[in-house]
DNA sequence: CTATTTCGTCATGCCGATTTACAAATTAGT
DNA sequence: ACTAATTTGTAAATCGGCATGACGAAATAG
């Protein structure tokens, strides 16, 4: 006899669709692909008792999802109990795929994802993009994209969507990047500049590395903070399986959270901002190195190697992270914080002084930080997600497509 | 043709129903309550255009409202336009009562609260309940239950639910007082101390006071932080019109949050936390003064008067707030910030330096920071209005009650 | 005084899930 | 082997809930 707990609950699957019998219907044929894609090969009736309808229900709704395209009879069960064999479903492999599409400072990469979460086809392209301007990147980007769904398509998969991981802010129309400032770009709608036809996504590489965690890594909970850096330092906080986006869209900007209040000053206008300390330039500067191309990739040289001014340095980055985590942890309360991106490649020689400036300042048990296994391959595999994600939430929209 | 965004997205009214018929059929009984609650009195055709299903359902809607005493017909409507005048319905003011309670350090406060909205019956008790055991505060507590209790059902109300409001640390059970430094208490069920019969939730104060700010305030945008002090200081997280509580159900401990890396040992192990400039008993000691009863009123008092010492000790905690809430709102983008609780009475000296503080630290447009209207009344108006809400939520389930 | 507009309600139909029944396919028991 | 029991998938009937269309009621406009 409790009343119910007010709180924040993002819907998961299943989002704002109208409260109508159609409305009902589309949640139910969500739930039944879901379940399927989750739980492996599925009779009819392990669904039913799932996902708590009638088998004669499910079996209408599965019905129609195969006439879509979505799912796939494999045939009979191995019958192991009494009774008659179910008839095992599965999500299909030649089905809807999402097309995920990376810009970075120096590569493009391009991939596609069917239901069943695999990886079918995919591009890299070395290059460096940086003050290069939008057009000519983005034809090229076109340009594999158009490779890659070629060759989504000889597998027998049509493209559902495109999502694009861009490493700066973007615009809560999902098209628009506001500033980008590692690749020189401000106020460039890619609406205009990429394939249309094709439904487009445009998010903030972090954004897309926390969802791909959150949707691939393992055991990764519902709740927590996702740590990536590149120039700038961002987290993406994850509540209940959602991305929390904050009014303007900026959430997230643990770069400029304050560390030492009457530190160095930063671009932001505000001292001691955890940029000043682990952020990459910073970095560099502690470590007596110059910025060049590749500078995740020397930092972890020479750390490797055993360079105590590089070792040093991302002990401390290590340790002003921990503090403005603290904070952050102290604030949210997730149930992990993961290290993603291009840090994960630093995390042997960050994480020890982060985790003791963690576990120094909290009283009971400490929150966990792990590294993403994922590493710089996220952003990507987080945008092709995100649209399979996409259909999975609402396999009628695009019934229709095939 | 843009692809859904990924976030996190509380539902509001109409809480995980299962999608069923009878799980329509409720979340639109919802719709109706909420909506004519919310947008005064209203014809069953304007509540109809409003949530998008024909006059004809929301007729059948409305009369089971009205049979299960939620809703009132107030008759014919006033005619101004051409065509037959509808007939105005309202929330029924002698319907369902939400109860709330308040346990404070020194005081005990119940009310009830009609589904308008209106409190119709309040009881407040002086009384210092520091270190006095939990047995005979909630016996007390009981007592004056029973009495606005049956003060509302005087008036035709019934109570539909008890929530409890204590300055402490709440388990997810929402029943078990895990932590309540203030009142001495630890490890507390108030479930089998309280009259049993009525459903029971128990919340933080902070928690409460963060409700009664997004459900009462006016212009209280849906996504905000609600700073507020008691002896710790606590920051309410609301995303989407919901609180965001954390995995352990912690979330929103700001107290803790570092401001100076280097400051002085707090009691969660760490150093120079917010707590340390900002929490009472620092602001009391750096203002040269004893803590007594009214701590608040005595450093309101002092500073009104024009106390110098006290005015200053008030800046700097200002500043310090501004340092943890430059981090917070780096991280989470709210739209406001709003001062609640008790820290309402101390604002005028607070803000400036607070504000000064944000506004350096920040780049581009400035999170504004607000003082809540309700001052020292919102956690006990938050935990009533809180089972009103439920019954908002789900009619259905209080239906039979009556 | 009539035409028009809007409100509330009723009869009817449609859609979607449940209920009930049954054939099919397997295991368990004699 | 043969029967009983169990489980699956589907078809037919039923029920619950909203939409549709038509109607009387009550107001305004001319």
């Amino acid at each position: 006899m409790t009343a119910p707990l007010h709180e924040a609950r993002p819907s998961g699957p299943g989002r704002a669709l109208p409260d109508t019998q159609q409305g009902m219907r589309r949640r139910n044929l969500a739930r039944v692909l879901h379940t399927v894609r989750a739980q492996g090969p599925l009779s009819r009736a392990a669904v039913a008792s799932r996902i708590g309808l009638t088998r004669a229900a499910v079996s209408t709704l599965v019905d129609e999802l195969i006439r879509s395209g979505l799912l796939e009879e494999l045939g009979p069960e191995r019958p192991g109990r009494v009774g008659r064999p179910g008839s095992a479903l599965a999500v299909s492999g030649r089905g809807p795929a999402g097309i995920g599409a990376e810009v970075g400072v120096d590569h493009l990469a391009v991939c596609a994802v069917d239901l069943r979460g695999t990886t079918r086809a995919r591009t890299i392209r070395q290059g460096a993009n940086r003050d290069r301007s939008p057009q000519p990147v983005l034809a090229e980007l076109t340009e594999l994209i158009r490779q890659v769904v070629a060759e989504a398509e000889g597998e027998g998969l049509w493209p559902a969507g495109l999502a694009v991981a861009v490493p700066g802010l973007v615009a809560r129309d999902a098209r628009t990047v506001v500033r980008a400032p590692n690749l020189g770009w401000h106020d460039t709608d890619l609406g205009i500049l990429l394939p249309a036809g094709l439904p487009l996504t445009v998010d903030n590489e972090a954004n897309f590395g926390a969802l791909a965690e959150l949707w691939l890594g393992e055991d990764t909970p519902r709740d927590f903070l996702h740590v990536s850096a590149e120039i700038g330092i961002g987290a993406a906080v994850v509540v209940d399986g959602g991305l929390l986006r904050g009014t303007r869209g900026f959430a997230g900007e643990l770069g400029h959270v304050p560390v030492r209040p009457d530190g160095p000053e930063c671009a932001c206008g505000g001292r001691g901002c955890l940029e000043q300390y682990a952020g990459e330039e910073a970095v560099l500067r502690a470590a007596g190195l110059e910025p060049d191309e590749d500078r995740v990739g020397l930092l972890a040289g020479r750390a490797a190697q055993g360079d105590e001014n590089v070792r040093r340095a991302l002990r401390d980055a290590g340790t002003a992270l921990g503090v403005a985590l603290t904070g952050a942890v102290n604030l949210l309360d997730p149930e992990s914080v993961v290290l993603g991106g291009e840090l994960s490649g630093l995390a042997p020689w960050l994480l020890p002084s982060l985790r003791d400036e963690l576990a120094r300042r909290t009283a009971g048990p400490v929150c966990p930080v792990s590294v993403s296994r994922l590493g710089p391959e996220g952003p990507l595999l987080g945008a092709a997600h995100s649209v399979v994600r996409a259909v999975l939430d609402d396999p009628a929209a695009v019934a229709g497509r095939a």
